[in-house]
RNA sequence: GCGCUCAUAGCUCAACAGGAUAGAGCAACGGACUUCUAAUCCGUAGGUUGGAGGUUCGAGUCCUCCUGAGCGCGCCA
């Protein structure tokens, strides 16, 4: 409907200029629900817009609009101060668009995307130790981002980098197998940088019980290697199936080895020096960052011959470009932002056209604890499994919780009241007004009423039930926003506010009288149109919508 | 010191690519269960959108400065 009236004003614009012997063009306009149901039931800004070009009084540019709409759906058409139009707009596109909703997803859904190939890639922690509720936040945001471009219309893969070249892994190895001697009776010392966590030692017993003391009497480079690799499984495994119980799963591991192995690192590096980006000083090899507004330059090739993280992040983004993807959101922790600018600058440098770089930066999650903020360090030891958090306070009350704040606003996660709120967390509200319909359902069916959707949909004539039909319109603008922003939290907003209307409504009209069947199948598929939108945006969070509760 | 991100009700946060009267939840207060599930509903109160300028028909939203907070500034990841 939205582009009915926009080609219908698109039209008539065209038509003013034209008689008036303008020179103008007509610039973006947006064509709205608006928020004041005063408003009419659409709302353009057009002749708001076109004031200036026009150097006319945008109220008159409205009426002369507004004179120009003439559709069978378009009821009433007026100009109003300073110069939006508003639009009443036929019952019977309300009736047509709840039997749509009934029917299929299609009325929550966009083409926006145009297909365009977009990879999410999220979480990426180093698999040197179980998730924590940092990543918890990371893994539902980029989740349910992918599943909301896709119901955007844009062809979405999503991917796990795994680090499991580089120092932190060698470190990772170098952990396991000293924990390794000190379980077969050594007495060596820990590194001071080695990660601490319990998990390590559990790995090394493993290990133990698997090749007994036969590593003692390796090489010790190859026996950290046996012992890193070993480890990198099992944790990587664990993460794995951390993430499965909370209901993310990716298209594809990708190994950060791996771009060594095909020799696409040293191509990538190859590539750039052939564009001049890329020199060597004081025996390193540099990328030109600051050519592209950078603070400095950056290492690529340390001294010692080894690459940088940075190298195989250029690589890897490389590699996206070529198997398609044009647009890489890359979901990181908000203490890499330092670490933006240099990347898009690589990934520019490349001269790959049409390839937008984009990366969401979470803000950290604080825990607080008893009142006091726990520390979140993975090579102390000491941080809050995801999987805690899953136990403690289940998958759907955690997933929501995180993403009812904005990505970029900080969060402190509670869990003293995340346990406490359990019973009237919001995630209960919106999952109730589903399971609430589904009651309805059994209760139609126990008094014996025998009701068909969609069918008699003009007997709804309240205006609490034309609100909620509008709400379900929105669905679709909303997973356009959202999209577009990169940020789910719309969706929840959106949810708590069809609920709310749902519920408002249910308490305030009896929605199954035996007597009037006819207007109880109006008003029960109503229901279903709700609890339809309420299913599709729920599962856009990756939380379950009930049938009881 | 430089850079990035922020600052909205007592608290936690919304506000669609600048739109019409800045909204929810929690907490507070007052009501509603003989009812299709009260995990709910109805109502009251709560604001100089950190401060000062600017851009324009219109600014919480964009620009400049100030104040305050978090983070980053390594040949770590």
């Amino acid at each position: 409907m939205k582009a009915v009236i926009k080609s219908l004003i698109d039209k008539a614009v065209e038509e003013i200029l034209k008689e008036g012997g303008f020179e103008a063009e007509l610039p973006e306009y947006t064509v709205e629900v608006p928020n004041n149901k005063d408003h009419g039931d659409f709302a353009a800004n057009t002749a708001l817009k076109l004031s200036k070009a026009m150097r006319k009084n945008p109220f008159d540019i409205a009426s002369d609009i507004a004179a120009k709409m003439k559709h069978p759906l378009i009821e009433k058409c007026e100009p109003v101060r300073p110069g939006f139009i508003n639009f009443s707009i036929s019952k019977t596109f309300y009736t047509d668009l709840l039997r749509d909703c009934i029917a299929s997803d299609a009325p929550f859904k966009s083409e926006v995307g145009g297909n365009r190939k977009v990879m999410v890639e999220f979480v990426s922690a180093n698999p040197t130790g179980p998730l924590h509720i940092g990543h918890g936040r990371n893994a539902a945001y980029g989740d349910s981002l992918a599943r909301i471009l896709k119901a955007a219309g844009f062809d979405v893969s999503t991917e796990y980098y795994v680090n499991d070249a580089g120092k932190q892994m060698s470190n990772l190895g170098k952990s396991i197998y000293v924990r390794y001697l000190q379980v077969c009776g050594r007495d060596v010392e820990f590194p001071e940088d080695g990660y601490k966590g319990g998990y390590i030692t559990d790995i090394a017993k493993e290990l133990q019980k698997i090749h007994g003391d036969k590593l003692l009497s390796m090489d010790e480079a190859e026996a950290q290697k046996i012992a890193f690799e070993y480890g990198l499984e099992d944790i990587r495994s664990g993460i794995e199936a951390d993430l499965r119980e909370f209901r993310v799963s990716f298209q594809r591991w990708f190994s950060e080895k791996s771009l060594y192995e095909s020799g696409e690192v040293e191509e990538c590096l190859a590539e750039l020096r052939s564009l001049g980006h890329v020199y060597d000083s004081e025996g390193a090899v540099w990328f030109a960052s600051t050519k592209f507004g950078d603070d400095k330059d950056r290492v690529v090739k340390r001294q010692n011959g080894e690459y940088t993280y940075f190298a195989s992040d250029i690589a890897y983004h490389r590699n996206k470009y070529r198997r398609g993807i044009r647009t890489s959101i890359d979901v990181w922790g908000a203490d890499h932002h330092g670490y933006v600018k240099r990347l898009s600058s690589a990934v520019h440098s490349l001269g790959v056209e049409d390839f937008e770089f984009n990366v969401s930066l979470i803000q950290m999650v604080n825990l607080i604890k008893d009142g006091e903020r726990a520390s979140m360090s993975t090579r102390a030891g000491e941080f809050i499994t995801l999987k805690w958090l899953i136990d403690e306070i289940g998958v759907d009350a955690a997933r929501f919780f995180y993403l009812m704040r904005d990505f970029e606003a900080q969060f402190d996660f509670d869990i003293d009241l995340a346990k406490k709120r359990t019973s009237d967390n919001p995630v209960y509200y919106v999952q109730y007004a589903h399971a609430r319909v589904y009651g309805l359902y059994a209760k139609a069916e126990e008094q014996g009423l025998k009701w068909e959707k969609g069918a008699n949909l003009n007997l709804l004539e309240l205006d609490e039930e034309k609100e909620i039909i509008r709400k379900l319109y929105e669905m679709k603008g909303i997973v356009e926003t959202a999209a577009f922003h990169h940020q789910p939290h719309r969706i929840i907003y959106y949810l708590q506010e069809l609920a709310s209307a749902f519920h408002s409504y249910y308490y305030n009209n009896v929605i199954i009288n035996p007597e009037n069947p006819e207007l109880s199948g109006a008003r029960l598929s109503l229901c279903a149109g709700v609890a339809a939108a309420v299913r599709f945006g729920l599962d856009l969070l990756g939380v379950s919508a009930p049938e009881r509760m």
